[in-house]
DNA sequence: CATGTTTCCTGACAGC
DNA sequence: TGCTGTCAGGAAACAT
């Protein structure tokens, strides 16, 4: 399940391999979900544009496109290629030859040879183009899509206790609310609040100061060490050079149901919350 | 508007 | 072995 710290594990390096590439064409499947924009409009984006930039805005792969050639050819504008990865979607660099895997939605045929793939089982996973407003060509086109909420690496102390105030819900319910933060799912949703000793249905909007200081310094941590270990590798996780990550290995409450908690050996424990299972320890958070 | 619930999907796994 | 049922979960649609 990729999350913020997969996903820009992810786009970093993508960004390696395809940034400079120009696309010749694109085969899309017949299944319908995976596109969120009109094939058409996919196809006429993407076919004959160049790829300026891959990055990321929460949990989105954006790839900056421009209009290939030279700049008075047609009047198309710059957009932005967005993937949302779902659960289990991926994106894979292949050489045209290798054999395409089951589940393929899309395959991008890039002017050197080489594949972009977009394979998804179980199609929670999106793809769709963000463009300027018409006949207005835009000012920033790597700005185009801006996401749904605040980037949790990048928010000040004082917007985040603001995302919160008042909230009647769960404080887990919040942190997976992508109109808040964008970018924390699950594992990091359980991880932040371990390391900040919050209970995950405490009510987001009765946290106190403190406690809020916590949980954003407990998150912004787990993500940027996540990072550094190429993001936790839970189910079938590989980044787009097919590694795993490690961060799963860092993991204190995810998945640890029943095992010791590894600051005060007080068994994990696992409750729903929002739906969604969740993990933590009953002695350490509060 | 805020919040909770249901739905979409397939693979993995338990139980028989 | 092979069938059935259950579960996982991001985000949108729907209900309260």
């Amino acid at each position: 399940m990729p999350e913020l710290p997969e996903v820009e594990t992810i786009a970093r390096g993508l960004d390696r391999r395809v940034r400079g590439a120009t696309i010749v064409s694109v085969w899309l499947g017949e299944k319908p979900e995976p596109f969120r924009s009109p094939p058409a409009v996919l196809e006429k984006a993407l076919t004959g544009s160049h790829i300026a930039r891959v990055h990321r805005v929460g949990k989105h792969i954006i790839i900056d496109l421009e209009p290939a050639g030279s700049s008075h050819k047609r009047e198309a504008a710059p957009a932005q290629w967005l993937v949302h990865l779902g659960m289990t979607g991926r994106m894979l660099v292949a050489e045209a030859e290798a054999a395409v895997l089951p589940h393929t939605h899309a395959i991008v045929d890039l002017a050197d040879g080489r594949q972009l793939r977009f394979v998804d089982p179980r199609r929670f996973g999106r793809l769709s183009i963000a463009e300027p407003p018409a006949a207005q060509a835009s000012a920033e086109p790597g700005k185009l899509f801006r996401g749904t909420g605040r980037e949790p690496l990048d928010i000040s102390q004082r917007d985040f206790d603001a995302l919160f105030r008042g909230r009647r819900t769960p404080i887990k319910s919040a942190l997976l609310n992508q109109k808040l933060l964008h970018g924390v799912g699950n594992i990091y949703a359980d991880e932040g609040l371990f390391r900040a000793g919050i209970r995950p249905r405490r009510q987001a909007g009765r946290l106190s100061h403190a406690e809020l200081a916590r949980l954003r310094a407990g998150l912004q941590a787990v993500l940027q060490e996540a990072i550094v270990l190429g993001g936790s590798s839970v189910s079938d996780y590989v980044d787009s050079d097919g590694q795993r990550g490690f961060f799963q290995l860092e993991h204190r409450v995810y998945l640890r149901t029943g095992e010791p908690c590894r600051v005060c050996q007080t068994p994990i424990r696992r409750i729903l919350v929002a739906g969604r299972g969740t993990h933590y320890c009953p002695n350490c958070q509060k």
